[in-house]
DNA sequence: CTGTTAGCGCTTTCAT
DNA sequence: ATGAAAGCGCTAACAG
C-alpha cells in the first residue's frame, strides 16, 4: 500500500505541526503566504499524497460512490458508466463498480462490501433474479443514498432514472405494424423489473391500438442469468415460433443481448431477414450498421441515463440534511430504422 | 457514508472491550467459544459491517486494487475487467476502475487518485498517448506492486501480461496472403506502444516470409485519441488507399475499434467486401458472425488476459518482501476465418 | 498565525 | 480468556 510521506513527515522536516501543515495544504486562510509556499514546495517535491483512507474516517465520508450492474462485459452497461464516470470524475468522485452477474446473492455480497468500503452512496440497476428490495430498503433507512438506474422498481422509493420503456416498445411494435407486419412475435427477459413488463405494455398497447389482438403464443421469455442458457432458450423460442400453424412474421426483442443474438441465430438456422421474419429490438451497439441486414433498433441513451443518475446520487449525498422528493426520469428512446424491418411480407 | 454500528457499540451492548470484539469476529483463539457465539450473534442481528477504511488505515493495506483502462465503453477492455474481477472477486480484493481515455494527463490523475486511495496494487493499460512512463517507475520503487496488461512497454520492469500481437498479425498477413491477396494495406494506431509496433512488424515479417515488398504508401497510422478523428482518419485512410495507382486489396486493421470500423466505413462507401477489398483485423466482437459480410477476425483472449495480470498483481501484492523474476506473457491469439476474406480476388 | 489535542474505527501488543 | 492502551494519517476544535 500507499509508503508516500505523511502530513507529520513534512511536519518535522519542516519544523512545523502536524495541523499547519494540514492546513496549509487545504488553502486555509490561517495560514500565512509564507508558510504555505514552503509547505506546498516541500509536499510537491517529496510527491507527498493524501491518504484517502484517513481523511475518510476522520471525516465520515469517503467522496467514493458504489456502481452495482449486471455485467461489465456488456456494451449497454459499458455506456452508463462511462456517463456514470464521467459526473463523478467532474465532481471529483471515485467510483467502485462491481458486477452482480444477474444473481441477487451476488448482488447483496457486492453491496456488503461496498457500504463495509465507506461508500457515500449507492447507484444500482438491480440483478434479473432480484424481487425482495427489502435488502436495499433498510440500507437506504440507515442512510444510504441511492439512487436506481436502467432497471427500476416500485418498492424503492428514491430518485430513479431509466429510459421510457414503455414507448420504446411502443414504437418500435408500431413500426412494424406500419410496415404491414401482423404477426409480432415478442422476446423478452424472464425477469420482474420493470425494463421486462414496461416493454411488454408498451408492445401490448400498439397492438391494441392497431386492433391486434395479443396473442400469448407470440410471447416468449429467456432466462437471463446465464449465457448459453440464453442462446438456448433464444433458439428453442425461435424453433417453436417457427412451427406454429401461424409462424410470426416479424420478432420485437427487449434487450441487448436478445437483440444482437437473435440477429445471429436467425441467420444460423438459415432463415432469411426481413423476407421471412423481420427483427427490431432495443440494443445500443455501434455495429447495427454493419450488421446483415443492418438492423433496425430501439437506442436508448445510455451515457444520459448514467450521467443523469450520477448526478442525482451526488446532489443526493450533498444535501443529505433536506427533505427531497423524489424523481422518477424516464429519457426518450430512439428508433433507429434499417434493413432488418424494410420488406413488406409477401401479402397472405 | 456507512453510518451502521461499530465495534464499541457491540462492546458496550455486550459489556466486552472493543478489542474482545475484534477478536471474536476475526475468530482469534484467544476468545472463548460462548463469548464468540454471543458476539457474533449479536453483529448479524444488528448488521455489523466492519469499516474498510478504519481497517486499512490501520493495517497499511487496503485489499483493493486500481485499475486503468483507455475507456470502459470498448468492448474488448470489457472482456478484460471482467476477467481482472473474477478473480479480484475470488481473492476478496476490490478493484477500482479508472478510464484514461487515451490521455497521459488523466492517466496520471487516475493512479494519484488511486494511489491516494491506497491502493495495494495497480493494473494498468497505459493510455496511448503515454510515451513517457517515469511516473510509474517512480511510484513502482516507491513500492507500489504492477503490473502492465494488454498495452505493454519495455521501459518498465515488471510483470506484463497481454496477448501475442506479432504472432497474430502474422497470422492474419498470411492467411490474406495465401488467400491470394497481395496488395495488402495495413492500418494502426499512432501510438508508440507494443501493441502497434509488434503487430507492425508481424505484418512486415509475414510478407517478408512471402517475398512481399513493404510498401510504405500501404501503412497509415490513425489518430486514436478522439472518436470522431478516428473515423475521419480512417476515411481520409481509405479514400486514400483507394485513389492509389495500384490500390490494396486488401486491408488488415490492427484494432477492435479500427476493424469494426473500417467495415462499417468501407460499407456506407459502397466497397463491396471482399470482392473490392478483403478486410481482417483485430477484434473481439461477439457480433463478427452477424456483420454484413461476416467478419475474419483476430480474436485476443481478452478474459484471460485480464485473469492472468490480476493473478500476478496479487501475488506481488501477497509476497511483496520475496524478490521475483518478472516475466512476460504472451497469450495466443486465434484466428477465425469469415467471409471478409474468402473471395480471391480477380486475377491481374 | 501556529500548535495541542482528541478522535474517526479498527487491530495488536502487552498486561492481567 | 479478556481488557487497556497505543496508533494508523488525518482534520477540527480550541488554545495560545
Amino acid at each position: 500500500m500507499n509508503n508516500s510521506i505523511t502530513l507529520r513527515d513534512i511536519a518535522r522536516a519542516l519544523n512545523l505541526s502536524t495541523s499547519t501543515i494540514s492546513k496549509a495544504l487545504n488553502d486555509s486562510y490561517e495560514i500565512g503566504e509564507e508558510t504555505k509556499k514552503k509547505v506546498i514546495a516541500y509536499a510537491t517535491e517529496h510527491h507527498y499524497v493524501p491518504n484517502r483512507m484517513a481523511k475518510g474516517l476522520k471525516q465520515g465520508k469517503s467522496r467514493s460512490i458504489g456502481v452495482v450492474v449486471c455485467s461489465l462485459d456488456n456494451n449497454f452497461v459499458a455506456q452508463m458508466l462511462d456517463g456514470i464516470d464521467k459526473v463523478s470524475t467532474d465532481k471529483s468522485y471515485q467510483i467502485i463498480i462491481m458486477q452482480s452477474k444477474e444473481s441477487q446473492k451476488q448482488e447483496i455480497a457486492c453491496i456488503d462490501l461496498l457500504y463495509s468500503g465507506g461508500i457515500d452512496g449507492l447507484l444500482i440497476s438491480p440483478a434479473c433474479e432480484t424481487t425482495d428490495f427489502s435488502y436495499l430498503k433498510n440500507l437506504q433507512e440507515s442512510g444510504l443514498p441511492m439512487v436506481l438506474f436502467d432497471r427500476l422498481t416500485d418498492q424503492i422509493d428514491t430518485h430513479k432514472v431509466g429510459a421510457d420503456n414503455f414507448k420504446g416498445a411502443y414504437d418500435a411494435t408500431m413500426h412494424l405494424i406500419n410496415n404491414g407486419y401482423k404477426r409480432i412475435a415478442h422476446l423478452n427477459t424472464n425477469t420482474k423489473l420493470s425494463i421486462s413488463t414496461d416493454r411488454l405494455n408498451g408492445y401490448k398497447q400498439a397492438l391494441s391500438d392497431q386492433m391486434i389482438s395479443f396473442n400469448p403464443t407470440y410471447l416468449r421469455s429467456c432466462d437471463y442469468t446465464d449465457s448459453h442458457k440464453l442462446n438456448e432458450d433464444l433458439e428453442e423460442a425461435i424453433q417453436y415460433y417457427m412451427s406454429l400453424p401461424e409462424p410470426p412474421d416479424a420478432i420485437f426483442t427487449a434487450t441487448d443481448q436478445i437483440t444482437t443474438r437473435c440477429l445471429s441465430l436467425l441467420n444460423k438456422l438459415g432463415y432469411h431477414i426481413p423476407k421471412d421474419l423481420a427483427l427490431i429490438g432495443f440494443t445500443n451497439t455501434e455495429l447495427a450498421d454493419a450488421m446483415n441486414p443492418s438492423l433496425s433498433t430501439i437506442h436508448q441513451p445510455a451515457f444520459e441515463i448514467g450521467q443523469l443518475a450520477a448526478e442525482k446520487l451526488i446532489s443526493l449525498i450533498e444535501q443529505k440534511h433536506k427533505e427531497v422528493d423524489f424523481e422518477t426520469i424516464k429519457l426518450e428512446t430512439q428508433i433507429l430504422v434499417r434493413a432488418s424491418t424494410q420488406t413488406v411480407p409477401t401479402s397472405n
